[in-house]
DNA sequence: AAATAGTTTGACCATCTGATCAGTTTAGTA
DNA sequence: TACTAAACTGATCAGATGGTCAAACTATTT
């Protein structure tokens, strides 16, 4: 009777396919057509799972947020600056690879004006920014890093590490690579931990 | 008789209008009778100077990429460190101020693999790319800037200046600010030059 | 003024798209 | 086996969408 969530259900693999296709094209840009094929299901059958577009997309939205939250909640803020920044770009760049289609779709939602995401900012990444904010202006006054703009670091980071996900074709064309590997994501997250513990003034404690 | 170039030519409003439209929606999700209401003009007429959405699209894409040619082409190479990424920095603040529509347009294009940019990116952004890496090679041998990555080095510019712009709704959100003024601009390019140049190991000889 | 070339636009069309629905199949239950 | 509820799907539709066209209009030239 009814749906099992069992590992693999039709509705987290409609799921994982939407996902590609608003990615790549956009809430209004996606077709529903295309995703039931790519899914190799009629169109009816989507539409049975998920009464409409929107829903198909909000859904979808939901999984990539919900997996974030629990991704980047616990970030460990106990930690010397140069362990934090170790996790906290360790954790994006990850993040990053593992699935680029997630922030290439939430990059998009957010050049749209982020219409279906406003709840999400103001309750989940706000907090979340003020408190790594307030970590820093710790530091700062504690002397362990250099002063500076805690608000625009943050935003450094972030797009910094974004950027592979939402360029990466750009990214491997310029670098004459075939795919973001494990040695690439390596090589990043050591030349951005590298790059701002140098800014900051953190001696790097890697062995 | 037909097309005078003058200041403001009706073709000149479409571009504008349709760069809009398809900065915010994309290629496939921007609608030509949007396009069309905005600039208070019947479709037909639109498509009258654009025999195609396409056609469209691609003069909107060039007319953005010719801009930033003209903007980015002659960077003074011959400069010290600190001014080369001062200028560096506020040239790219200021193009994302001054039309941050283009570089949303632009970061759409790139996510969807930039199916309109090939020829572009290989002969335009790829060679510039070469000789900004060039330059930072240089410099690293001449011991005027510390050994990174130059590659990662010029990505990391590239996507905090660019963040402004395509996440500009989320960081004025964060930031509690309502509008990106020249302010927050001098600001924001203030902050990222100190930061690289604390990093490179470069003395800030701002006065 | 007549002729020519360029511009504008309402009406129209073929196709696509999201969505509905009725009928069928499948799975679980008594 | 008989019954029930959920899952599936082919057929179909109403509205939107990119694009066409012929007729009307404007400006320029002879």
């Amino acid at each position: 009777m009814g749906t099992m969530s069992d590992t693999h259900t039709l509705q987290d693999r409609l799921l994982t396919v939407a996902k590609q296709e608003f990615a790549k094209q956009g809430l209004k840009g996606a077709r529903l057509q295309k995703i039931a094929d790519e899914a190799q299901v009629p169109k009816a059958t989507l539409l049975y799972h998920f009464k409409s577009k929107t829903v198909l997309y909000q859904r979808v939205l939901e999984t990539i947020l919900s997996a974030w939250d629990e991704g980047f909640e616990e970030l460990t803020i106990d930690a010397e600056p140069e362990i934090f920044f170790r996790r906290l770009i360790d954790t994006k760049i990850a993040s990053v690879r593992s699935d680029p289609l997630a922030s290439k779709l939430f990059a998009q939602e957010i050049i749209q004006g982020a219409p279906h995401l406003d709840a999400h900012l103001t309750q989940q990444v706000k907090p979340w920014f003020r408190r790594q904010i307030n970590i820093l202006e710790q530091w700062m006054v504690e002397g362990k890093i250099r002063r500076t703009d805690p608000t625009r670091l943050i935003f450094l980071i972030w797009a910094a590490t974004q950027h592979y996900a939402d360029f990466q074709s750009q990214v491997l064309t310029l670098m004459n690579r075939q795919e973001f590997d494990a040695e690439l994501a390596a090589d990043t997250s050591m030349f951005l931990h590298e790059f701002i513990c140098n800014s900051l003034g953190i001696i790097d404690q890697r062995h």
